[in-house]
DNA sequence: CTTTATTCGGATGTTTTTATCCGATTTACT
DNA sequence: AGTAAATCGGATAAAAACATCCGAATAAAG
C-alpha cells in the first residue's frame, strides 16, 4: 500500500509527537530504535519530514526532533503520505492507464475511486495527536 | 496500489476474455500492442496466469492466449493479483509492522482493515466477464 | 521436410527503491 | 577554545522491480 519510506515516515512521526506531548525532544537513534527502522534511512525520511514543516529537527548537542502541541493536533497521516510519496495513492488510475478518467473510464475506475476516496478521507481524518492516544495506554504499538 | 506487472496482468487477462467471448485466440504481439503494454514484460506475466490456470496458452502456429467461456465468467481481479502480487494486498501491516494484529495492533490497524475488507471484496466480486462487459459497448478502454 | 508463427525459459540489462557510509556543519556545555 | 552530541548532505551500495534479448521448443501449413 505504502512505501517502506511512507512506514517508517509515519511511524517515526509518531514516535517524535508521542514523545514531545511529554516534552522531550528525541534524537535519530532513539526514533530508530524505537521504531524499528533503519537508521540511516531514517535520517533521510525525517530530513523530507523537516523540510515540509511537518517536524521540527535541531542540530546540536540537546538538537534533536520535536513537534509543537499545535502541529501534533493538526497534522494528518494524509500530509505526511503526501511530503514522502507525493500523490501517488489518490492520483492515477487503478490498471496504470496514463488519462483514464469519467469521460474515458478504465473497466474499474468507479470501483477504484470508491476505495481511494475511503483511504484518503482515512488519511486525511487520522492526526498525529489521534496516533498517539492508544500507544500511550499500551493499547497500539510502533515495533513488531 | 498494484505492481506494473499486476496492472499489466488484469489488463491483459481482460483483453484476453473480451476476444475469446468472440471466438478468437489472441497472440502476445496483438495483446500488448491493444493494452499498450512491453511486450517482453507481458510475455513474463502471461506466463504466471498460464502457470496458474487463468488463461490458456498454446505454441506454435495458429497458437496465442485464450479462455473458456466457464473460465471468463468464473475467475475474479483477486484472483489475477493473488496469481502475479501474492497475498501483498490483503496481508501484513499498513505500517509495516510483522507481528501486527488486534491483539497486538499498530495505530491505525482497524482502520486499514477496514479499507483492505473494501478492496478484498472489490477484487473478489469482480469477474473478468464483467471487466469485458464496458469494453464491448465502447464504455471503457484498456488503454491511454 | 521446410518454413512460419507462436510461446517458453534462461540470461541479461535498466531503473527505482531501499539502505549505508562518512565528512561537514551546528549547537550546548565546560 | 575545545569537546561532545546532534543533524545535514552527498556519494555509494544493495536489493527489488521493471524490462529486454535470444535461442529452444512446439505446432500448423505448404
Amino acid at each position: 500500500m505504502f512505501s517502506k519510506a511512507c512506514e517508517y515516515g509515519i511511524r517515526a512521526a509518531t514516535y517524535i509527537a508521542m514523545q514531545s506531548i511529554d516534552g522531550r525532544r528525541v534524537s535519530l537513534n532513539e526514533i530508530s530504535g524505537e521504531i524499528d527502522s533503519p537508521t540511516a534511512f531514517t535520517a533521510k525520511i525525517l530530513q523530507q519530514l523537516s523540510r515540509n514543516g511537518i517536524i521540527d529537527a535541531t542540530k546540536g548537542a540537546n538538537g534533536g526532533y520535536g513537534m509543537s502541541s499545535t502541529d501534533i493536533k493538526k497534522t494528518t497521516l494524509s500530509q505526511i503520505v503526501f511530503a514522502i510519496d507525493g500523490d501517488n495513492i489518490y492520483a492515477g488510475c487503478g490498471l496504470g492507464l496514463k488519462e483514464c478518467n469519467a469521460e474515458k473510464p478504465c473497466p474499474v475506475h468507479d470501483k477504484f475511486v470508491f476505495i481511494r476516496d475511503n483511504l484518503r478521507q482515512m488519511l486525511e481524518n487520522t492526526s498525529l495527536h489521534e496516533m498517539t492516544l492508544g500507544l500511550a495506554t499500551g493499547l497500539t504499538y510502533l515495533k513488531r
